[in-house]
DNA sequence: GTGAAAGCGCTAACAT
DNA sequence: ATGTTAGCGCTTTCAC
């Protein structure tokens, strides 16, 4: 590795005047001349600067910590973390990715983090949640992702639930289905009552009443499945909001069983978790897609601006939500609805 | 942030003391009572190492860089990335993630990696193909993760897709089944061949004649549905051996169509490429499971290994192949199969 | 305009 | 058994 040193003494000038330049901090300071052969040199000698010896003279590491859980089992994680690095990328910073399960292995984690000198840390969940961002991190910076934060300290972004809700029922409302049911998680999450409410208030905006026999909440696989079925023979529904893609598989299966087909006797709105139902099953199912990318990208841009004092715009092109949406689907059910973010600005100020 | 500086002059005594006895280097060097008194101020003091600095001195980071791209796309690559993560961890690294789509962006993400200072790399795919390690790499530690290497010069993993099409084929000769199909890839990539030849030496060893019009290879959606039907409908199938679960999916529905009941009617066994399938159709379809995690593992550990000169040795309770399965599923079809790794060591020494 | 010098926090060879 | 010293490669003040 070319040093400094190496490409001053080469050029004939002291390391100061080559940082000077390297740093483009020669304007007005340094002979345009002398700039120029050090460019040159430092070019022809293959001169990388050495990012450990900055950060230990500067103390900023353009490095960003990543911390998270369940990432080896939520298909989506890689989404989330690609989104921040390849903001990261854009704004000169590198991801150091950690994961966590259990509180000791967090802590130790975090450690770990600092003492590479991390600039900030992105704290994320793969399923959205209330989050509370460790005491070891209270006075760094720290954004939130895919999770809501519990004191306001901290910005966060995560999916808008209730618009999921929301926007699903709505198009199925507007494809003409007269009895809308949804197929929800027994889980109690975050995700699955605001969907649920979504769900509910479309409805009441279209001048309908809820029915509670149009509704059920499943967990998986056989039970599921006659669940599923029950409602589906009790009341007969036409359209289906379905709280994810694996509880779309159920209805997909209760209409093969009748011989129906889904896209033309029955809508189906489902959100897509596992990235294998819109390749699967399109054109026939509508699929939202959870803009984890976008969230990933959201939050280092987010977090960059706090560690660095200023507000960054993101490209247009590059912003979350701007990513192209799928081609529109040839069915009765709607096309792909593109999931908004819910963006939280932290109370208090870093 | 505590500096060793800070504690030797806490505890009346000098820096290199102070560095020797908290690198566990004072065995015999330093007086047990001084090597006490410098500990005790250091946890008092909260003393933390700098990396950084360490760094800058020996020239060794502890920095592994995992370089792959689809990331975002894939629903497996959180595994992938996580097994690295966690066998870096036990093993006192940390890594960074670069996400690479298109050559010049590699090579910038590589010059990156390679200003922090990284003592090695991970080269992944996402799918399993033959892979070129970039020059910029040559010369340097780098272990190839579920994909082939070109050369033979780098260590390499990759699941035994030969393996999993013997297998999952073997369990349905065993399961009782006649007719067996193979509904595959229409992508001409490494593992659908693979798995293919797989299904066929299965066939060959249970002393049956491969049937053409058995096999199919499909894309996805409409195109899909249509041909394993038409399959179904010519050729009766009582067995499935599936190129992934999106491709299963197909098989699903053509048997829910016939009111037949998959995992007692006909068996089906597929590859859980989406992590979807296992949860919702379990226990009626048998999945194998793509070792993502231990990919990762076994990477970083054969990664470090050359890094450091010497072989480590992973616990068994964590080695590549020994988590825990999922338990056996009551269906006449199999239980979850789990996949062999093949391991290759570079040709050339690091 | 340019260079000398100090020092970020640490390690390691060499003295004592 | 402990301390002194000399950097690792870089940034940044301060002289000239």
């Amino acid at each position: 590795m070319t040093t400094m040193k190496e490409v001053a003494q080469a050029t004939g000038v002291s390391v100061s005047t080559v940082s000077l330049v390297l740093n483009n901090l020669d304007k007005g300071r340094v002979k345009p001349d002398t700039a120029e052969r050090v460019r040159g040199q430092a070019k022809a000698m293959g001169y990388r600067s050495n990012a450990l010896a900055r950060s230990l003279r500067t103390s900023r590491t353009r490095i960003l910590g990543f911390i998270s859980q369940e990432v080896a089992t939520t298909p989506f994680a890689g989404g989330l973390i690609m989104g921040a690095q390849d903001a990261a990328a854009k704004l000169g910073y590198m991801l150091i990715t950690v994961s966590t399960d259990g509180v000791a292995q967090e802590e130790r984690q975090i450690a770990a983090l600092k003492r590479y000198g991390a600039d900030g840390f992105l704290y994320a969940k793969m399923y959205d949640r209330v989050a509370d961002v460790p005491a070891s991190l209270a006075k760094l910076p720290v954004v939130v992702a895919n999770a809501s934060e519990r004191t306001g300290h901290f910005p966060a972004v995560a999916p808008d639930e209730f618009q999921i809700g929301y926007d699903a029922t709505r198009r199925l409302v507007e494809a003409g289905c007269e009895r809308i049911a949804y197929i929800g998680d027994k889980d109690p999450i975050l995700a699955q009552g605001l969907r649920f409410m979504g769900y509910k208030a479309a409805l009441e905006e279209a001048g309908r009443v809820f029915d509670p026999a149009l509704a059920v909440h499943v967990g998986f696989n056989q039970e599921a499945l006659d669940a599923v079925e029950g409602l589906v023979r009790a009341s007969e529904p036409d359209g289906f909001f379905c709280f994810n893609d694996a509880r779309a598989w159920y209805v997909y299966e209760a209409a093969a069983r009748r011989g129906l087909r889904v896209g033309a006797d029955w809508s189906v709105v489902g959100v897509d978790n596992h990235r294998v139902f819109a390749e699967t099953l399109a054109p026939r199912l509508t699929t939202i897609e959870l803009p984890h990318y976008e969230m990933g990208y959201w939050a280092v841009y987010k977090l960059v601006s706090i560690i660095e004092g200023k507000t960054l715009e993101m490209d247009e092109a590059e912003a979350p939500g701007a990513r192209a949406p799928l081609p529109a689907l040839d069915v009765p059910s709607p096309a792909l609805i593109h999931c908004r973010l819910v963006e939280k600005d932290s109370v208090a100020s870093h």
